[in-house]
RNA sequence: GCCGGGGUGGCGGAACUGGUAGACGCAAGGGACUUAAAAUCCCUCGUUCCUCAAGAACGUGUCGGUUCGAUUCCGACCCUCGGCACCA
């Protein structure tokens, strides 16, 4: 009596049924209560979705399924992330407009995420580069300029020569562009900047609220690299050559020069200095006599590249300026260095070296044959700096330091020399963080304009609201000038504009905002996507946000959480939201790897790859046109994560075809947990495609039994001889319920699979129509196991819900109970050891006390035979579970 | 170098708060059905010893510790993946 599983036809009924009923409608009004399920919304690229990008959505489209199941009003939606480079760059290559290309390429994902059955409420679908949405990004940009959070300052910035753009400090990944992975330059622009440093502790300190993994958390931590210490100052010592005056600069800066330490303490051991070459500072203390090898240092440090000078291994270099500072504590004249081991970009870019106790210090002391004083030590460490050979982070007790002889190198010791500093007006504790201030400027013209004008009289005038959005011209070329400038400053039309608060001629500013802008509080629109008189309504925010569960991958760990983390701050500070972290629970999915032809570099491939000593490369992809004519015994087979460049991608369309959309989610999230990768192999989707088959096959056979009041007869029926098997039902449903909640959907399949192996031993499938002996407990496992599946393979949930006469869908569906005592075992297996060696396994009912267990124990064939040279010490009973002998 | 995750059969992976290691699946081997194949169903499947069985020993990266008992806890080390890195 099965039916044959029209996995096709099916699935595609099924979409179109979701699609015409709404089925998956969040509403703004629910006596349920609300979860909010979110993934990371995906820039749509021209190449589409492959079964990679499906291993984040297909298992939270589960998590939505099961939630809504239980009870809950789910909200999840979906979006794109069409604004910026990576659209604009596309659409570059492809010769074409963004403006057609975005909608295009999103309606493809959009077709492929329901073909893959997932349960967006589509009425929701929002697009980040159309006015109506950017709008509201403007608008924030406005609310973070009138907090004083939006500012604009010339400086160097982290400039890409492949994309033409600026870039933020956390777009840069070991001194490449995290978009097309060339090297960065250092160049000086007048650029827009976000104060998220004014956020740093506040970012840092709510971690602790969140429900992400200590791995995500430390990332976070580390990218905001907090550091508790002070800041000095160090009063510049006229030079020799003109003992009286300094130059106009010193005199502007009141002579100082500012560092920041950790260590105060170790202040009296500091026997020079060292300011980074771009220090502002280094032209004036520069003695005519070494201006031409000052200069000819800060040359070559700026042609070398940032990855060059993130190298730690190479040797300390510098050269000495000819001026003097006085060391605060001592009075001591201490020479002042430039060395490009001191980088501009965090601290105040100029540090005090104790060379005793820093290493990097020790080296270039070593190295420029400058004086080394210890300032603490301990017994039995080395007694003078002769005697060293690196430097001594800590430990012991101070010398050399004054007042301070004799304590302990400790952090009360730390808090002393503080107090001292600010007593003398040395300096103060100081906190510093590694965190920059986020640039948000791009000289690019996919992105959502700056809303600000220059004006000649009033200098920079924000846009006024009313006026919003600013749109983005429609033009023909939207190149990057390569100028520095963006290409929005060659059209007059725009640029060209009356000042808002004098009404004169005015300019508008050009550039626009990177995508994460965009990205930062698509998460809160969701909540009333199509609302022209706010960015969403307070109260649809109050009832959805913040996300409960948010899901994507690892790489944005650092910058769009960081990002969007801090405007939720900023919008709570201006009482537009009630809470200040948007995402509470956080999980990163797993990769796709597929199996990828590839080769051994050759010989020059290595040496000369551009950036200089760049990374060693020891496999590189075999493109397809090369990998025909290659000798099939040098191919080097590997496992990489799919990806369109590589050429190794499946796409969701073939795999559907082939085994069905419902077979591809059951194997998507059986073959590993969420947060693993997962190897992609056939015979694998096969096997998820056998067991749906077997699920299919044996509710279809036992259809005809099905009766849908089962439950009100089940407990007089006498299906003793098949208990094990309801047991074993509501176990699987107690384990699938933990285990869904847990976000474990591998072992929630795996607990479906032996739940079907156990009833088909019971219930075999067979050509004629089964007898209807426990028509009951056959009716309940159809329809447990119907809504259980439905999670994983909805379509054909669905399709055996309406079979067994159903109306509505599962999703709204009722997800089982499990009935405790029913899934209470009434036996256990006793584990008998000797000695912690298993020895004997005996079943025994399961409310055996253990008086009983240890007698039973005791007598056991298997035991006796090892308790005849066995002087018995000591019996371990573990109740219901275990005895172990011990002898 | 620092921080974080992880090392379990031929493979992917299970094992809740210390208590039966290897669930579930893949691959492999054998068998049934079939003219044949596919599909399906049944059996075997960590290693070693033993002719087989019964049985035994070993076994969760390595070494050591705590414990009646350790994949699980502690210490040291090795490998691997991810993040950060002359961060003052």
């Amino acid at each position: 009596m099965t039916r044959e599983y029209n996995f096709r036809e099916i699935e595609a009924r099924w979409q179109e049924t979701w699609e015409r009923e709404k089925t998956f409608k969040a509403h703004d009004d629910s006596d349920r209560p609300k979860t909010y399920c979110l993934e990371m919304f995906p820039y749509p690229s021209g190449s589409g979705l492959h079964v990679g990008h499906l291993k984040n959505y297909v298992p939270m489209d589960a998590f939505c399924r099961y939630k809504s199941m239980a009870g809950f009003n789910v909200l999840h939606p979906m979006g794109w992330d069409a604004f910026g480079q990576p659209a604009e760059n596309e659409a570059i290559k492809k010769g074409r407009n963004p403006r057609q290309m975005v909608p295009e390429y999103a309606a493809n994902y959009k077709r492929t995420l329901k073909l893959a059955g997932c349960s967006y409420d589509w009425t929701r679908e929002i697009d980040s580069s159309l006015p109506e949405y950017y709008r509201w990004t403007q608008w924030i940009f406005l609310l973070l300029y009138k907090k004083g959070l939006a500012y604009r300052d010339t400086a160097p910035i982290n400039w890409c020569p492949s994309c033409k753009t600026g870039l933020a400090n956390e777009e840069v990944k070991e001194g490449r562009c995290w978009r097309c992975d060339n090297p960065v330059e250092k160049r000086p622009m007048p650029q827009w900047f976000f104060k998220i440093t004014a956020y740093a502790d506040r970012l840092l300190d709510d971690l602790e609220k969140l429900h992400w993994t200590e791995g995500m958390k430390e990332m976070q931590r580390d990218w905001i690299g907090r550091s508790e210490g002070a800041k000095v100052e160090f009063k510049i010592q006229n030079s020799e050559s003109c003992p009286e005056k300094g130059s106009p600069a010193q005199q502007a800066n009141g002579s100082r020069i500012q560092v920041f330490t950790t260590r105060p303490d170790t202040l009296f051991g500091a026997t020079f200095m060292v300011l980074a070459p771009e220090h502002h500072l280094v032209e004036d203390l520069t003695l005519p006599e070494k201006k031409a090898e000052v200069e000819a240092y800060i040359k070559k440090t700026q042609s070398e590249t940032e990855i060059e000078r993130l190298n730690t291994e190479r040797t300390k270099t510098g050269v000495f300026t000819g001026s003097y500072a006085t060391n605060p504590v001592n009075g001591e004249k201490i020479p002042i260095w430039i060395a490009d081991y001191v980088m501009m970009g965090y601290g105040t870019g100029a540090i005090m070296a104790v060379p005793a106790h820093d290493q990097r210090d020790f080296e270039f002391a070593r190295k420029f044959n400058i004086p080394i004083r210890m300032v603490f030590r301990s017994e039995g460490g080395p007694a003078g700096p002769e005697e060293m050979t690196q430097a001594i982070p800590d430990g012991g007790s101070m010398i050399n330091s004054g007042q301070f002889d004799g304590l302990p190198n400790s952090k009360e010791t730390i808090s002393k020399f503080i107090k001292w500093l600010e007593q003398n007006q040395k300096g103060r504790g100081k906190v510093n963080y590694r965190l920059r201030d986020w640039l948000i400027s791009r000289q690019r013209y996919w992105g959502a304009p700056i809303p600000m004008i220059h004006c000649p009289k009033c200098g920079i005038v924000p846009v006024p609201e009313d006026q919003l959005p600013v749109l983005l011209p429609n033009v023909d070329n939207y190149h990057p000038s390569g100028t520095g400038e963006s290409p929005l400053a060659n059209i007059p039309e725009f640029v060209n504009t009356n000042c808002p608060k004098c009404g004169g001629p005015a300019k508008r500013e050009t550039d626009t905002m990177g995508g994460y802008a965009c990205s930062s509080w698509y998460f809160l629109r969701f909540a009333d996507p199509h609302n022209n008189d706010i960015f969403a309504d307070h109260q649809k925010l109050g009832y959805w946000l913040p996300v409960d569960i948010y899901a994507g991958g690892a790489e944005h760990i650092r910058s769009h959480l960081l990002y969007s983390r801090f405007w939720t701050k900023v919008l709570f500070d201006e009482g537009y939201l009630n809470f200040t972290e948007p995402f509470l629970t956080l999980h990163n999915q797993g990769s796709l790897l597929a199996y990828t032809p590839g080769r051994k570099p050759r010989a020059n491939e290595n040496a000369e790859s551009d950036g200089g000593e760049a990374r060693l490369v020891d496999w590189i992809v075999l493109k397809p046109e090369e990998r025909e004519a290659f000798p099939e015994d040098q191919i080097v087979w590997r496992w990489a994560r799919m990806s369109k460049s590589k050429g190794n991608v499946v796409t969701p369309d073939e795999i559907a075809q082939k085994y069905g959309a419902d077979s591809l989610r059951v194997y998507e999230m059986f073959m590993a947990p969420f947060e693993d990768d997962i190897q992609w192999t056939e015979e694998g989707i096969n096997g998820s495609f056998r067991f749906v088959n077997r699920v299919w096959r044996w509710i279809t056979t036992y259809q005809p039994v099905y009766k849908a009041d089962w439950a009100a007869e089940i407990e007089q029926e006498d299906h003793l001889a098949v208990r094990s098997v309801r047991r074993k039902l509501h176990q699987t449903i107690k384990k699938v319920t933990d285990d869904m909640e847990r976000f474990q959907f591998n072992t929630s399949v795996a607990a479906l699979m032996e739940l079907t192996n156990e009833v088909q031993e019971a219930f075999p499938v067979k050509d004629d129509v089964p007898a209807a002996d426990y028509p009951c407990l056959v009716s309940e496992i159809i329809e447990t196991l119907t809504l259980l599946m439905a999670p994983f393979t909805p379509h054909m949930s669905e399709e055996l819900w309406q079979m067994l006469g159903h109306k509505g869908t599962t999703y709204k569906a009722q997800w089982p109970k499990s009935d405790l005592l029913i899934a209470a075992n009434d036996e256990i297996t006793l584990v008998v050891q000797i000695n912690g060696k298993l020895r004997d396994r005996i079943t025994v009912p399961a409310d055996i006390s253990d008086e009983e267990l240890k007698k039973i124990a005791l007598n056991s064939e298997q035991v006796k035979k090892y308790l005849v040279d066995l002087n018995i010490k000591k019996v371990v009973v573990v109740p219901k579970k275990l005895v172990n002998i011990v002898g």
